[in-house]
This record gives C-alpha cells, sequence and structure tokens, in this order.
DNA sequence: CCAGGGTATCGACGGCAATCGATATGGCTC
DNA sequence: GAGCCATATCGATTGCCGTCGATACCCTGG
C-alpha cells in the first residue's frame, strides 16, 4: 500500500475529543477559522445518516458491541459501505474496534460525544 | 412522485427543534431510517467552518446580532456566499432574521443547539 | 420617480464524499 | 498448505455542496 492512497481520505480526521478540547464553547466567543475547520470536520463524521444508525445499532445490542455482518442487513448498505463507515467513526475515535478470531466487535465510545455536546453550549 | 418524495426532498430545511423533538436520545434506541435522516440533515447545517463561524461571530457581537456586511470581511468570504450559509441556518432555525430599513439583522436562536446536544446524549 | 446601497437569487464550476462490485488481506479449521 | 469466512481496500461512478461573479430585488433618501 502506498501512503498517498491511504492518506487522501484521512485528511481533517483527528480525534473527537481532542478537537473538542481545543475548542471554547460555540455561543462563548469567535471562533478561529482553524478550530471551526476542525470543529466541522468533527460534526461531519456524525451528520451522516448511515454513521448515525451504526452508533444506534451498536449501543442497542445487548452487549453494547456488533461485528460488521450484524450491521450490514439492518442498514441496507453493502458490506464496503459499512466498513468504510465504520472506518470514519473510528477515526474520528467514536468506535472502538476489537478484533476476535474472523470478526471485528464495534463498540460506541460516549466520551466524543460528549465532549461535543459541550461545545454547542 | 407524489407528495412523499416531494415532503422527503423538503426535510432538509425542516427546523432543528422539530427533528430533534421527534428523535430519541442517540444511544438510547436504534434510529429508524427517516430519523436518521433528519437528524443527519440537522447535523449538517451546523456540520460546516463557516456557519459556525457565523453563528459564533454574531452573538460575539456586543447586542448579539449582525448583519450580512458585518460578517462577510471577518469570515474572508463573498457576499453571496455568506447569504447562502445564513440562508442555510434560517431554514434550519439556528438564527432569525429582521429586516430593518437595508439591514437584515440576523440573531442566533440558543433553542435548537440545546435540543441537538440532548440527542447526542 | 430616480439613484444608490444592502441583500437575495441565479448559473456555473470544482471538489468531495457516499456507494458499489471486484479484489486483496487476515485468520480460522481441517 | 488449502479452503473458507469476515473484513478491509481499491477503482469508478454519481450526486451533492461550497464558492463566486453577475444580476435581480428591496428599501430609503433626495
Amino acid at each position: 500500500m502506498t501512503a498517498t492512497s491511504m492518506s487522501v481520505n484521512i485528511v481533517g480526521v483527528q480525534p473527537i475529543a481532542t478537537i473538542a478540547a481545543s475548542c471554547p464553547p460555540l455561543l462563548q466567543e469567535p471562533l478561529a477559522a482553524a478550530e471551526a475547520e476542525n470543529l466541522a470536520a468533527a460534526l461531519k463524521a456524525i451528520a451522516e445518516p448511515a454513521r448515525l444508525r451504526l452508533l444506534s445499532l451498536i449501543q442497542a445490542q445487548p452487549s453494547h458491541e456488533a461485528c460488521v455482518c450484524h450491521l450490514t442487513e439492518p442498514l441496507g448498505l453493502s458490506q464496503p459501505t459499512v466498513s468504510h463507515h465504520l472506518k470514519v467513526l473510528l477515526q474520528a475515535g467514536l468506535v472502538e474496534r476489537e478484533q476476535r478470531g474472523n470478526w471485528a466487535y464495534f463498540s460506541v465510545c460516549k466520551e466524543p460525544l460528549a465532549a461535543l455536546r459541550e461545545v454547542l453550549a
């Protein structure tokens, strides 16, 4: 794999917790241009129907975790598409990934969501 | 076709407060497809650097309001672009518009932001 | 009225992102 | 090692959105 093809899609993706921690509450003081871009990138990670449903579906499991094969059918999306969205959520720090055998189990991280809530204050 | 697909297209301009009120907290129960689309549309309204800065800049004014001509220069964007973003925020219910003479004064609505925060719980 | 300034809309362009099929990668079982 | 299953990546396509210049709209003052 070449570094170029990898880095293209990763541009602008930082863990949400980091971004939110570096931003003042939205209505407290004017956002700088760089802060606004980071915060917007963080919000874009969840501003997508499939990713919202992924977070919701994973958390709704009895064990609060799910593997890809359990998520494609309820979402009505192909396996590559689900994998793509999970990668975006993973890079944003919104989910954790744990490999167990052939299966990759994803679980929701609640802290970044709480951080985002605070920035919207 | 018909009113159904029409109303779907209008979903994107639905006030955030309405959308958030019709959604359960994200991690409480699985989001239906329609709920996820509505919520994503609401989040997209603020998942944009220029619009975040607009909210922040307007609120930062001493009178908590600003007209377009005061916003183009600090944002470094053209007047049509600023007007476009303000329209998006207006349709999302995130700002109010009051015409006074030649000038249109915009102010931030805090309730929709609070509603969004709750849905992220 | 008419002129001028503030704001909104239009049309076009460019870039990004969501989606899929095909395929590669990784890990288990026999 | 061979075959298989779950997942990740690749390449291509498509639709959406942010941006701008040009222009239309609206209000006020003369």
